[in-house]
DNA sequence: GAGACGATTTTCT
DNA sequence: GAAAATCGTCTCG
């Protein structure tokens, strides 16, 4: 397994910055659960961009709301969300206090925990299928609505940011950042902006029907 | 293997 | 009452 002490957890500033910079800088690092049935954790390869600001597929694009009131909180902390019946997303809130900005967690490699994933998700019948789509990832961590607000800097969900060589090494190895346009996105929700990234070559990817990898980098 | 669709709940109009 | 930042299953090739 990995050995998270090689890796640090970033301070606040590191979130405080432009939603697409944290998105795309957050691929190659490590998202940790820390639950009471062990922990759970795995590498980023897959996230979007959501700002309040130029972007009508944004839950914050009409204001703030009770459900996505931890969107315009201080950066850092998770915004985690419920929807299609079933399922529970898992974003990291960005920019300064105030801005209802996010970026969402896609796909994940499954590093940390793999027995615990597959008994959190009996259908997945393989380790790829554990992580790699932003419903899978959230139920084989564990997320729930218990970590809705919660400070990836203190709580048992933490985010930890690898050295600078292994980051570039990984996402080499996997052929590069892709930015393309975004999933699940009506045509008049910022279906078009390419609020997306996501490492080409990596098996854990969610490349959905719309997410043909077109803006190769 | 790809495309269609139903499940199921929270939130807003 | 409808839509939603999805997933799993069913159908047809």
């Amino acid at each position: 397994m990995f050995d998270l002490s090689d890796h640090k957890i970033p301070d606040r500033k590191f979130f405080a910055r432009k939603t697409i910079t944290v998105a795309s800088a957050l691929l190659g690092s490590f998202v940790v659960h820390d639950s009471p049935e062990g922990r759970a954790g795995g590498i980023i390869v897959e996230s979007e961009a959501y700002v309040e600001y130029d972007d009508p597929g944004c839950h914050a694009w009409r204001g703030e709301t009770k459900r996505n009131r931890a969107m315009f909180g201080p950066p850092g902390h998770a915004y985690v969300y419920f929807t299609y019946g079933n399922h529970w997303m898992f974003n990291i809130v960005t920019e300064k206090e105030g801005t209802g900005c996010a970026v969402l967690i896609r796909a994940l490699e499954p590093v940390e925990g793999l027995e615990l994933m597959r008994k959190r998700r009996p259908k997945a019948k393989t380790d790829e299928d554990l992580t790699n789509g932003p419903g899978k990832l959230a139920s084989a961590l564990g997320i729930g609505k218990e970590l809705y607000r919660a400070d990836l800097l203190s709580s048992p969900l933490k985010i930890y940011i690898p050295e600078k060589r292994f980051i570039s090494k990984y996402i080499k190895k996997y052929g590069g950042i892709v930015r393309t346009t975004r999933i699940g996105l009506g045509e008049n929700a910022g279906a078009i902006l390419p609020y997306r990234f996501y490492l080409a070559n990596h098996p854990c990817v969610s490349v959905r029907a719309k997410g043909r990898s077109v803006c190769g980098n």
